[in-house]
DNA sequence: TACCTTTATGCAAACGTTTTCCTATTTTTG
DNA sequence: CAAAAATAGGAAAACGTTTGCATAAAGGTA
């Protein structure tokens, strides 16, 4: 009668033992190891299937110092965007050998940390993170560049971090919409912005005042508005736009779910969108083009982002020696000009 | 001069050193064990925090046999009930103190496989999953069945399978469909289902059928479609229905994406909906409520369907012991009318 | 035959943490 | 004051896998 396993889980040492050869046998066999030959690796196998072998990958991330996988922190992966970087960086680190963790931070300062540091503990090889709209202080990422662990941030992205960088042409985003809302004979435009914390709404923001300069057309404080980009703000915004005359002739909107908002309540105050108001927003969310009047907004290529970031990080393990060179990617954006202005 | 680590990581061992105590002292005066007197205590956690230790949760793992890490396994994150779904599973599992892996199936079979593979060899200690569409052989889930690791799944799920399972009513959903179009005075109604490899299709088909029969109609074969639910089969399905007289005065739809674009090809024909076809879509994505005319659908509650799922598989981990009575909780549905009926 | 390769395998240490037993000191109690 | 109990900490093994080194057998060469 063969000894019971404390468990039904099924070790190196089991199958050494089952077999009578030693441990570092049953190793290098599974993974075909040259010096093994082919008679004791079929047996190894065999017994391993039939055993029910699964490695052990704590045991071996341990004894190797790697896990081979990767950790992913995103805000929150029901936005469109997040949802369709995820999918791609996914789908690239796959193909390039390694496991994916992806933890979601829910906008979460604290959680954002506390996930860090877990992925740390659980020797992640690489990280790849887009930030809360309220991360301002990126210490935590220390634990990373200290160890020289990479690191590549990607949208929500800090500034001056030792880190590869991966985000659109926010800049660009803002510029074309006011330049092209320009054209379109736009004099009073609000902007409906994002926290400043994040700096990518800074850079949209600016993009957007160097358009109007250009025209010599300044836009005025009271015209800017910088908030969590909820539907719920959006009303309340829409209120105190239109309390009181003038209307503005357009609103641009940081992203897609307030642009949706100010469309419904333009619609509600029998606005006509384009004609009394044009609308754009950011992003190119599906819903934009649902919607009727279908809003016009700016791509930013998800799939594209993910994939760089991924290459990128994935890179940067694989030839762990070379200069570190935190370069910083960034991806043309596109206006997609729909009904709505 | 102190003796330089291999790498600036710093070990449970290093601080002993530094601390000339022991490693046991280290890791109990870490974890607040009541018999290491308060000074260690405090000397122990200043150095580590000095020396910018952090656990290695892959030793720690490998030493306890558990890895306080469950894993989650969904098809694709971008669907709106799916990352619904997921946050209320992160916020649970995180609240109830353990680590969340998501892993994306992209849909894929194979895929599926070797992320259940690769989360059993991180020795998660608890598997959530929705399956994707092509699932019908669920033995890859067996190594978690066999070492008694607990095993839910929702929405796409096994039947007969020896786990825990979370599901929307789908029959019920069906069921009150087909008694509210009826109700409607519908006559001749399409129904595009997805593939019936997913058990939660055959159900929604089966409830619309038995809504239909207290009717005493039957739901032709000619009249019933099984694919996959894209926006393009959803076309082609169109085009073949509206090619020959009569037209159908409700098409049901097993998701919103596929209401969606059955709206937009009434739309191009011409045909008023609801007035000469009523539309009722699945899932409640947030699409419908926007599009115009929006679209009635099903309410799926997938926080409510997330936190079951998330509070039995870790239930089930804290009373190991307890005996397995591997239950199915059915969350009922709700229909959400709207003017596409 | 003696020596050198090549091929195939075993031994044992190491990865970092936790925990079970110990031991030693201090405090309490009768 | 001696014995018992409480307090504080250490030694070492264990978790499962990997790998540098050693060894042994087999084949080849001079």
């Amino acid at each position: 009668m063969t000894k019971m396993a404390k468990s039904s889980v099924s070790t190196i040492v089991d199958i050494a033992n089952a077999l009578g050869v030693s441990p570092s046998t049953v190793s290098r066999a599974l993974k075909d190891h040259p010096y093994i030959s082919q008679a004791t690796k079929d047996k190894v196998k065999k017994t391993a299937a039939k055993m029910g072998y699964r490695r052990n990958t704590l045991a071996a991330g341990l004894r190797n110092r790697h896990s081979n996988t990767v950790g992913l922190i995103v805000p929150r992966i029901s936005m469109y965007f997040q949802s369709a970087v995820i999918t791609a960086i996914q789908n690239t680190v796959h193909s390039m050998g390694f496991n994916l963790i992806i933890c979601q931070s829910n906008d979460s300062y604290p959680l954002e940390v506390e996930l860090v540091n877990a992925l740390y503990g659980s020797r992640v090889e690489g990280l790849i993170t887009s930030c809360t709209i309220h991360t301002t202080d990126f210490s935590h990422f220390n634990i990373f560049t200290e160890n020289q662990i990479p690191l590549v941030f990607y949208d929500r992205v800090p500034r001056n971090f030792p880190a590869q960088i991966v985000r659109g042409d926010d800049f660009q985003g803002g510029y074309k919409v006011g330049k092209y809302l320009l054209e379109k004979g736009c004099r009073d435009i609000v902007y409906i912005n994002g926290l400043l914390t994040c700096n990518l709404y800074q850079d949209r923001l600016s993009g957007l005042k160097a358009a109007l300069r250009e025209a010599r057309i300044t836009l005025k404080k009271s015209r800017t508005f910088s908030h969590e980009l909820t539907a719920a703000n959006a009303e309340k915004i829409c209120e105190k736009i239109f309390a009181k005359e003038p209307w503005p002739d357009a609103i641009f909107c940081a992203n897609d779910t307030t642009a949706i908002s100010v469309l419904q309540t333009a619609r509600s105050l029998g606005l006509h969108v384009p004609r009394k108001l044009k609308i754009v927003g950011y992003s190119n969310d599906p819903r934009t083009q649902i919607i009727s009047p279908s809003i016009t907004s700016v791509e930013q290529f998800p799939a594209e982002v993910g994939t760089r970031a991924a290459r990128a990080l994935i890179e940067s393990i694989q030839r762990k020696n070379a200069p570190r060179k935190p370069a910083e990617i960034t991806i043309p954006v596109e206006l997609i000009t729909r009904e709505s202005s």
